[in-house]
DNA sequence: CCTACCGATCGGTAGG
DNA sequence: CCTACCGATCGGTAGG
């Protein structure tokens, strides 16, 4: 997306891409509050005020970079998954490639949703609500798609798809936070099996045989 | 603790505990950074050169800070566990203790440990390896726990206790998750139940028979 | 986009 | 424990 937004935009909206690129990097790694706008313009070559002119607080330079890391997280994850079938397949895409963003450390900071979740879950306001909201629609999808799966017959119907949703959500967070803590990068393989254990526990013959075949992608 | 050790204290000591006991509810809140001299002084209505002299540096008062957080945690959770029967019912307390003292907000910002771990797995020093090594401990004292049940026959002999551990570890932090940043109080009925199904599936039947009696605590 | 600035606050020190 | 200070940096503004 990048690349492809770059040819297309006018010049200011590019550079202002530009300087967010690099802030939800700094941010990833650094906090949200840790990104200053001094670093960030010096980082850049610029000075404070050129960098400022492109957002109209820090306030709105936060929201940005959310945006712009939900954007990321989109190209990164969503829309490859989507080019899946729907139901079990779909939601393996949607949780490897979780894992694999995560591994890639495509921010220098690792999961840039779960830092930053972290940091302002105690910030009341614009930014706290952001995050939430994108944090809970991921969460949806999920159960979403456990849904679609229980609906086509591969999950059983005796299953909670928010309950199964919250629980490998849970896993792939603690993976992300094994590895970056702990530096354990066991904890992806760890969290696959156990999403894979999860899931075979509420699937049908049928869910069985998708998450089978899935084995090795 | 608090109380008990206020007696028995030098006042030098008994003030330092008092500055630090607000310190981790900001840190908690805050983060370890946003943990500010001059702002705890305020608070405490002292001179920040006053609360300097107890520190050497704000990153020595980071590190007190991380260590009183883990003697609470002790107190809450640990010491009361380690009353019960090694094995299964010790884990199971453990984590049910875990789950009151996040759902009890002990501290104003929820976990202590989860907000810390995150905002310091990108800081390098003094303060994220003493983070680090306390979160492991405590993941391996699970473990440990877990491998405790399998040698009483509580657990099965094929389980893996380092990836039922990450599992149920996990489970507790995805509570403190969506609890802190979705206001979902559910999280917590959620991780219990999840637990109580993970450790079920890998228990012996009379492991089976410890979950069922710790059902109505 | 820039220079030049504002008041506030940061971690930390000198000296008592 | 205090006052009084240091240089650096914070978010933000004025004016071009």
């Amino acid at each position: 997306m990048k690349t492809a937004l770059k040819e297309t935009l006018a010049p200011g909206e590019r550079r202002r891409q530009e300087i967010l690129s690099l802030a939800v990097d700094i941010a990833s790694a650094e906090g949200l509050e840790g990104l200053t706008i001094g670093r960030l313009a010096g980082e850049l070559g610029m000075s404070k005020s050129g960098l400022f002119g492109h957002f109209g607080s820090k306030e709105d330079l936060q929201l940005a970079t959310v945006t712009r890391a939900r954007d990321v997280f989109i190209q990164e994850i969503l829309i490859p998954a989507e080019q899946r079938s729907r139901g079990l397949e779909r939601l393996l895409s949607y949780l490897q490639r979780w894992l694999r963003y995560i591994e890639r450390s495509v921010f220098r900071g690792g999961c840039f949703f779960a830092a930053a979740g972290l940091e302002f879950d105690s910030r009341p306001g614009r930014v706290r609500s952001l995050i939430a909201e994108l944090s809970r629609n991921w969460l949806q999808l999920l159960a979403d798609e456990i849904e679609e799966a229980r609906s086509r017959g591969e999950i059983q119907a005796s299953a909670d798809p928010a309950q199964v949703a919250f629980e490998v959500h849970g896993l792939v967070q603690e993976a992300n936070w094994a590895f970056r803590l702990l530096d354990d990068p066991d904890s992806f393989r760890r969290a696959e099996s156990a999403i894979r254990n999860r899931l075979g526990a509420a699937a049908t013959d049928q869910g069985a045989a998708v998450i089978a075949e899935r084995r090795n992608p």
